[in-house]
DNA sequence: CACGAATGTAGTAGACGTACTACATTCGAC
DNA sequence: GTCGAATGTAGTACGTCTACTACATTCGTG
């Protein structure tokens, strides 16, 4: 596909709990490296993986990927 | 990844719009051939293919797509 | 300084997602 | 019965996602 570009607040919700990326990863049943990938913006993660991710933070998948740029916290 | 099953409710938002594949395809830009993977859970969307037909449909990812069984119409 | 924790970079390997072509099947309309 | 539309099946090819290992960097603490 092309322009594949999606946005994720990943690196935020993981501050805002005060977890290490090795801790999301293991909750998620993931290799550490592929959250830093993630978070870092390297590729996008699956559908499944992205269902994960959003049902451990407890928030609507749209609050953490999307396909637009996420407004900074400052409105 | 292990057991990587999402379930999906595409079938039944197309059938609601009364629109065919090759139409859903062709407004999501994807192959005809790949809408049919998806609708019979031969494998699923990438998160950027997900998010684009949630937004297509006008409804959250979570409408389309969940981890666990949807439930049947008969509540 | 030495150490560990958290994160970034590099590289290989395999499974999955998508494109694409071609043909089969079902079904309604003419 | 013939035709087209919608859908299912088969198969190849390629790029992306994930796992995994190893090493570098930054930073706080003893």
């Amino acid at each position: 596909m092309s322009n594949e570009v999606v946005y994720n607040r990943i690196p935020m919700l993981r501050a805002e709990r005060g977890i290490s990326r090795k801790d999301l990863a293991a909750a998620l049943g993931v290799h550490y490296q592929t959250v830093g990938y993630l978070e870092r913006g390297e590729y996008s993660p699956s559908l499944f993986l992205a269902l994960k991710i959003a049902e451990y933070f407890e928030v609507p998948v749209e609050v953490v990927f999307s396909l637009h740029p996420f407004a900074r916290l400052g409105s």
